[in-house]
DNA sequence: GTCGGTAGTTGAACGCGTTCAAGAGGAGCG
DNA sequence: CGCTCCTCTTGAACGCGTTCAACTACCGAC
């Protein structure tokens, strides 16, 4: 407001409009909102009224309702490949690794669990845009799957060479998984999403190392087939 | 209407009480339009014109919009269990049984393809009561694991003494991952999704098959204890 | 028969997400 | 300085799901 105009960018941002500390104000006023009152009880008018702009400003930067909360997907995924860094510096094995950067997604995640499970209603909706198998989540989506191939090359696990390039996204697809459950986890502090993640992680590490078996290897295979079938 | 009012009961239905006509009466306009037009498209307004009722009549019998789609989960669980009957009447090995079931379930859903996405959105909150892992939805969901513990009653099949009776339950989690995959497929007549069946089946019978193998005895257990500790 | 109570029914009204025609503000150009 | 154009902003209005106070119809009791 009294700050002055700054000629046409203000960082180092290209995209930088003049609308844009507007669209910054209405994104934090809702994640703040979204975060204190829950997804349904925040109103658009709410919003609005919270960020000193009308109703229909909101509309200008954001298509509906629903698309503010694919800025809080975007947003969720910087600050997963944030707290997993410490862990990716820090550890060798593939287990401690995936463990680390399991948990470190549900950190995260945590302070909006009431938000989130609301808001997962939405993103289960195949034909919105928020899903995240839609083409509209491919950036965050990518971002997490690159993660994922990170665990994977920074370890010293042995992987089926036919396995591993599809590993990185069958690991993002498990995580989903996990952040499933933990959306409809109401054990106190989602204790039982930690307990899944522990569980799962070894099984997944062994079962990695079982896939060079002889005995396993028609099977892994057949596994591998399938998803080739069933990719888009 | 010109119907005489049946003293206190219709037919044997101890709970058929006076409203019980009206009450089917929205239920299959509600499910007609729903099929017609859509979900979304469908508003309570024309559900209750078509009808020849009230607005709020209709919220009399249910609770809310969504409600009325709990009525289409269950009317589908009978159809599910009468087009799985002479599969299990037919079939005797485990492969064949269980893919025929799960070909059935989604031969029951393809004519709501379109209406079943969208409603996914709701039944995919958790605090609904649509979700298939709900209270509410109990009675449905308990007959659709009963159905795979006939699939697998009834086969041939030689599994584990531990995982035997959690596997009705996998199984319909697997059901579960189908119909999840299904709602998603865009694939005309949704082609995937009859080639994730035929490819999975296969894949379980195989894994059911191996859990009684030594080397992997210890992995089952691993699976068994992870399931029993995140029961609730 | 009539009278009370419950089950069933009504539709106007509320708050919500969303739309849109109208306007405000500033940059570039003559 | 005035004009134009484009970006940004406004708030009333629309249709929706949902609520609720009021009303009606019918059954059982007396």
């Amino acid at each position: 407001m009294t700050e002055q105009p700054a000629p046409t960018t203000t960082a180092g941002d290209p995209a930088t409009a003049r609308g844009e500390q507007t669209r910054q104000l209405i994104r934090d006023t809702a994640m703040r909102l979204f975060r204190e009152r829950g997804y349904a009880q925040t109103t658009m008018r709410a919003i609005a009224q919270e960020a000193g702009v009308a109703v229909g400003n909101a509309y200008y930067y954001f298509g509906s309702k629903d698309h503010l909360i694919q800025e809080f997907y975007a947003q969720s995924q910087v600050e997963h490949r944030a707290a997993a860094q410490p862990v990716l510096d820090r550890e060798e094995s593939f287990g401690a690794r995936l463990g680390g950067v399991l948990h470190a997604g549900i950190d995260v995640l945590t302070p909006s669990h009431e938000f989130a499970a609301t808001f997962f209603k939405t993103a289960a909706e195949p034909t919105s845009p928020l899903s995240p198998f839609s083409a509209e989540s491919s950036g965050p989506r990518e971002a997490a799957i690159a993660l994922f191939a990170e665990v994977l090359d920074g370890s010293t696990a042995k992987v089926d060479a036919d396995l591993r390039p599809q590993l990185p996204e069958l690991l993002w697809l498990a995580y989903m998984g996990v952040v499933l459950y933990w959306v409809h986890d109401r054990s106190p502090g989602q204790t039982k999403t930690r307990q899944l993640i522990d569980g799962v992680v070894p099984l997944i590490d062994r079962l990695t190392a079982l896939s060079r078996l002889r005995v396993l290897r028609p099977v892994t295979r057949q596994v591998l087939d399938l998803i080739r079938t069933l990719r888009h």
